[in-house]
DNA sequence: CGTCCTCGGTTCGTTCATTGAACCAGTCGT
DNA sequence: ACGACTGGTTCAATGAACGAACCGAGGACG
């Protein structure tokens, strides 16, 4: 990690990961990546982070082989972060970390989270309620709950008010006007 | 969160959740908590963090509701800091964060969990791998792996050393010698 | 051809948190 | 009376985060 001094005297599984996503922010982008948040500036409106903290972000993360770098088009030429199998595998980390805060510090339904396949809720420790079965991040989808604002101000929260597979790419307003 | 600017702009129980926990130190606090580890100074040879961050982190998690503060003798006055129930329930969260960490970053097998009433292990999700149950925190038993420091440094590191009980509170040499 | 806009950054001065060392107060053991 | 232990607080220096400004490559438009 970055900050100051490290976690090293640490044995702990804990703080190898921390090392690489406990400082602030980085889960949050990593939450965003695997909710399909992909480009540099979706990132930045939906997270309200300063830029220059975004790029160091996007820079480890991706040394770290959680995001990987991707040119989609040439001309002009625009990068996106892709979230790697590594990245994914964070998943049930802010699974957790989501139920956590819901049940202690939330009040409202913010977003519920469903097993594609039968249409089960994903409880807390990554099963589905309805088969029982270890749903894959990609069988996740996101329902947005009845307490979310309906009308948020940046194009990616609205983007996020539809229901929407985990990992898939989110097409934002922007997106959608330029076809 | 005590960090200049705080999440609150993000509508999402994860980052609520971070709101309390995501600060440096923090989690490795609670990890400790949930070990046993219930005094200042175990505490603080433990994780090798400056005396002021340790004094805050436990103020601000007491003020949460994460960990209790209480008096266990009363000469000389000596309190210890207890998970609560709240705090017991992010042990998902770090057992998810543990098994990301020796998958995606470790090397060596440092510690294993295992379900008290039948030894099987605890698994990523936190289902005991033989009967299936769901494992309450407090029916999880923390073994050493083989490639843990046999002879570390500090007196908390040498007392999980020994298989434990999540929750109960850990004797150190100190208090193991004091009797 | 010149201007404006967007995207994806970098730079920079200010503010805030972390660090580590020093200090301190109450209590016990001897 | 003296020193050690526990559980802190204080302080100066460092480093990270913040937010606003700037920048360069590439269209888009007229």
């Amino acid at each position: 990690m970055a900050l100051g001094k490290d976690y090293v005297t640490q044995e702990c599984s804990i703080a190898r990961a921390l090392e690489v996503v406990g400082e602030r922010w980085t889960l949050l982008v990593v939450r965003d990546a695997i909710y399909g948040v992909r480009r540099y500036n979706d990132f930045l409106v939906h997270l309200g982070i300063p830029r220059a903290v975004l790029s160091t972000r996007l820079r480890t993360l991706t040394e770290e082989g959680v995001l990987e770098k991707r040119r989609y088009q040439e001309s002009p030429p625009r990068d996106e972060y892709v979230v790697t199998e590594r990245g994914a595998a964070l998943w049930p980390v802010l699974r957790a970390l989501g139920r956590w805060g819901r049940e202690y510090v939330d009040t409202g339904r913010l977003r519920s989270f469903r097993h594609a396949d039968c249409g089960g809720e994903v409880e807390p420790f990554g099963t589905c309620a309805q088969c029982g079965t270890l749903v894959p991040v990609a069988d996740v989808v996101m329902v947005p709950g009845p307490d979310l604002d309906p009308a948020p101000a940046d194009p990616v929260s609205r983007a996020l008010l539809r229901p929407k597979r985990l990992l898939e790419p989110l097409e934002t307003d922007a997106v959608h006007l330029a076809h």
